[in-house]
DNA sequence: CCCTGTTTTGACTGTTCGTTCCAAACTCAG
DNA sequence: CTGAGTTTGGAACGAACAGTCAAAACAGGG
């Protein structure tokens, strides 16, 4: 019978990532989208649906790239307090490496969680799996020695997030180095 | 001769700020707007000229009222190390009662900052002010004997404005008390 | 080479956007 | 009461928006 699709799900779905992550959701148009992810606007609505329903997709896909597949990394290639270190690390490398997009759960939290459910309850699993991600290295750490017993790991964890949720803002309005630096280097004094 | 202004300005500007406050910029209307200030569309466009230039004049207000006025009214009524922790306690407060719009200036880095240079001007002008606090703060703290000399004012200092961003986002996507709690808790960890 | 069924395509829909404009409603000085 | 100057409401603008559709382009089976 017929014929195969012409264009790659997925390189397509990468695309529009990239744009939503850059402009954010409402700024960015059908339009945009179709220009480039480089494919037909029927086409685009066949395969991912309403604009919405590919924004949701996009943000999965950024969940497990990004965040799930980060993570994976981080722990894998860095001893507990390492990867804590790495994480804040790898954002500056981000800014300094000339993007200035911060992290699209990150910006999702603020311009749909408050008035979209599903995007709210994908976001927030996004950032609660990151809470975790810090929380486990701290306990391992302390195991290891590498970190003080005194440290609530729960708590901790929940600065951690939070100074790392300020880091992506800033990187997106004040980029420099040097304020940048100081954030990351804040993480350590949590954990002393 | 004629007839005064039949509206407040200062009173519709402030709607407004509300409005965008709640919603972001691209996210609201001119149609929103007219609504929610309660004068004709004609009347708008004639007082505050066009979407964003309301949107700047509001955004100044709110760095006026709820930036400035607010650290202005923390430093008076606390001592140092007492300011700081009240400007945590007070975003938690707005949270639970029942506000979970953040911070306009914060929302409009990730929204507006990255591609409008004007506004964003007005966004780092405002966070600095804000680091600045904090580290005025610290060192009259530090003079006082109630933080340690050992902290480093200035990085600390970025360390409370980046967790303080961070609580802002997360009481937009996930205003758990005790997740915003344990944030603010942190805040004293950076001054011992 | 034609038939079959899917994909691609770009024109098209109705709606909403920000913005402009004008005539009617109105207030107050003379 | 009259005239001058403002505010008002709503109609109207072109542009851009999200979403639809029918026909053309296409690959493989007969």
């Amino acid at each position: 019978m017929p014929w195969e699709k012409q264009f790659d799900h997925d390189a397509a779905l990468s695309k529009a990532m990239g744009t939503f992550w850059a402009q954010g959701y409402d700024a960015t148009s059908m339009q945009d989208l179709v220009e480039c992810m480089g494919i037909n606007r029927g086409s685009l609505y066949a395969s991912f649906g309403d604009k919405r329903s590919l924004f949701i997709e996009a943000l999965r896909r950024y969940d497990a790239v990004y965040r799930e597949g980060w993570v994976n990394r981080l722990v894998k290639s860095h001893g507990p307090r390492g990867a804590i270190a790495a994480a804040f690390d790898e954002a500056i490398a981000a800014v300094q490496g000339g993007s200035n997009d911060g992290c699209l759960l990150v910006n999702t939290a603020l311009e749909l969680s408050p008035h979209d459910d599903e995007i709210s309850a994908i976001v927030d699993h996004g950032l609660a799996e990151m809470e975790q991600f810090f929380c486990d290295m701290i306990e391992r750490g302390q195991a290891a020695g590498e970190i003080p017993a005194h440290v609530v790991s729960v708590d901790a964890a929940r600065g951690l997030l939070s100074l790392f949720i300020g880091l992506r803002v800033l990187s997106r309005s004040r980029p420099e180095a040097s304020l940048l630096r100081s954030v990351a280097n804040q993480a350590g004094a949590l954990l002393t």
